[in-house]
DNA sequence: CAGGATCCCGCTAGATACTG
DNA sequence: CAGTATCTAGCGGGATCCTG
């Protein structure tokens, strides 16, 4: 049936097309700290002082500190989020069979360091924001009328 | 109705945290860079070579190219991505009345700056993005069956 | 050629309830 | 405490049709 060749045609130029996204690291990357939950379960774990009673490290925290520090968090999410950073080493679970179950989560020397790039992220972030938010303005101003 | 008190408190915690969410500006940038087309279209615009005639200024591309190199997109999805970038001064956007008009995209300053930033994002990732996948496949090994 | 308007679908986040 | 399982609503995104 030649009626629908172009449309296949078209269909498979695009999985092709999906299939380049797919492979491209940066994509990849992107996909994954564009999450939400990552980027705040990452500067929750790599950040200094989620509590002030451990000076020693910080930077192991349990599930249900995570939750709130988190707050808005659904523990569906939470759990979905730390599986998957967990799956990809980015941090490590730790199970400690106490009499109530204990789980810890801790950054990796790869999750250390994506959570280095996005403080690079964070201070291109802080520098231009400003102005492009000035410049979304300006367009709302000026175009937005009628 | 002190009944649904506590569900209050928890929705205003959470309407707090998202605010404070909304306002940070590594945030508001993650939203917008983790847009699939953005990325894309910084890559085509702030890359060289998208056609192989014009030398001269490959940077200024035309809609009908954009939306050729950039394959699978919709034009919704491209025009869409195009006017929130030159709402937020990223690129610019030139009409020319000729016979048929002419619509013409560029990166401003801001949107090369953008697009820097893009390559690092790159590099990490093809830096790491290898020793991520190899952890997945042997976490999903592991701990995948049964 | 460049883009607006519309309908529609799939995905995913979120809430709820249950378990070890 | 630290999850798992299920259901639902909302919306991002694609396909299609139409205009200047």
């Amino acid at each position: 049936m030649p009626t629908m060749t172009a449309a296949q045609k078209r269909a498979q130029a695009k999985a092709e097309y999906d299939a380049f996204l797919a492979n491209c690291p940066s994509r990849q990357l992107l996909d994954r700290i564009s999450d939400k939950w990552v980027a705040l379960v990452l500067a929750a774990l790599g950040s200094d002082c989620p509590h002030p009673d451990g000076a020693g490290e910080p930077r192991s925290m349990r599930y249900s500190e995570l939750s709130r520090q988190l707050a808005g968090v659904s523990q569906k999410m939470l759990t979905q989020t730390l599986r998957s950073l967990e799956r990809d080493g980015l941090l490590t679970r730790t199970v400690t069979p106490t009499v109530p179950v204990t789980v810890t989560y801790e950054l990796t020397n790869l999750g250390l360091s994506l959570h280095g790039l996005m403080r690079g992220l964070k201070v291109w972030a802080e520098t231009n924001m400003d102005d492009i938010l000035t410049n979304r303005e300006k367009y709302d101003t000026t175009g937005g009328a009628t």
